[in-house]
DNA sequence: GGTTCCCCATGACAAACGTCACGGGCCGCC
DNA sequence: GGCGGCCCGTGACGTTTGTCATGGGGAACC
């Protein structure tokens, strides 16, 4: 048999990544050589243990596993990489997809699927959850343009609309067009309605 | 040596569960004798299994974790509750031992600090992470009314006040009424925001 | 060079929202 | 029995929000 398969696991969970370090180390085929508990450290070390796959959680501080696959692929093309999530949002799929990463699933899935799928990635297949694949083939693509989706984000937080136009730099008008135009798209009755069902789906 | 401590182990997501299961089973003194995916299961299978602890995810369907631990307590006096959470609310950790919870244990902790808690519950003692502890303690009791916390919960979705009053079978004045107390209390500018403070301190 | 889309802005109007004052009924407590 | 707290409701008032019409500037595309 060839030289077992180099992972590094990023989560920020200390408990999570360590059990699932030790799972994955029972593979014989898997060696986890380095854990990370954000996105920064986990590209580091990656690359300084040249890896061959990345297990990356999707919510993490600092970089998420998003923004840290973009990197480890442009940094280390040779790397796979998977991503694991709580939340299965659409929007989260694409922008992965977009992003580079091969392999995406829910933490709901079984342990053989997730040492399988870091196999398939390593030989340059690819694997997304099914479900998931439906879901985001379902809801399409975001309706929102960039700039809807900013102000939309900072709707989220239950700001009024002037500390919004404040935070957005833009005028309070603006502010209320943008909205309005989101919520017309995401069919929403009012703005965090519409914070609700864009977040539900990935969008912002 | 005496018998192992016999572990139910109840978590949603079954890749976490799987790997946490495998995690305790490491440890000589303890033995993972059922697992479950959601709280009505742990407590069928704690009472079934006779368990000792039970090891309990805070967010799952059916029931949650404070939910199963109060169940449980009162079935199976004898099995301790320890309960694990990615969110640390100050609320629901007043809940949790308020429902006779002995071990509270944000999922960041290590792998070790887990299984001493363990330890710790089935001996009768009590452990809550040291920082949980200070956060519930600086937050305080919460200053809503039964109602307004009803209230507040079904405003958190986004739906205008109209919804909340015929969800809630009260009128749209009563609703604006609390809703206006809850945002005083909670020094909030608007619905929303309360909703927002509300939940990160664990209060609906 | 026209069309289209996004960006940003303004102004006006109606509806929803937040505040306040006030009332009655119920319960528990001193 | 008074007091206070929670429950539920009404009405009035001012503010915030959502909608719509309208416009200019810029980039992309045919």
């Amino acid at each position: 048999m060839s030289a077992p398969i180099r992972v590094v696991l990023a989560d920020d969970e200390l408990l999570i990544r360590t059990a699932l370090a030790q799972m994955l180390d029972l593979e014989d085929d898997l060696s986890v050589v380095a854990e990370a508990a954000n996105g920064e450290h986990a590209v580091t070390a990656a690359v300084k243990y040249a890896a061959d796959v990345a297990v990356l959680d999707l919510q993490m501080p600092k970089l998420d596993g998003i923004a840290a696959a973009e990197q480890l692929t442009r940094l280390l093309p040779g790397c796979g990489c998977v991503i694991i999530t709580s939340h299965g949002r659409p929007g989260h799929l694409k922008r992965a997809l977009a992003a580079g990463v091969r392999g995406f699933l829910p933490k709901t899935t079984s342990a053989a699927t997730l040492a399988a799928v870091v196999r398939t990635v390593h030989e340059g297949g690819r694997h997304v959850d099914s479900e998931l694949a439906a879901e985001a083939i379902a809801a399409g693509d975001s309706p929102l343009t960039p700039r809807e989706a900013d102000v939309l984000e900072l709707a989220a937080t239950g700001a009024p609309i002037d500390e919004i136009a404040h935070r957005a730099a833009l005028s309070p008008g603006t502010v209320r067009n943008y909205l309005s135009n989101a919520m017309t798209k995401l069919g929403a009755a009012n703005r965090h309605e519409a914070c609700a069902t864009a977040r539900r789906l990935g969008w912002i």
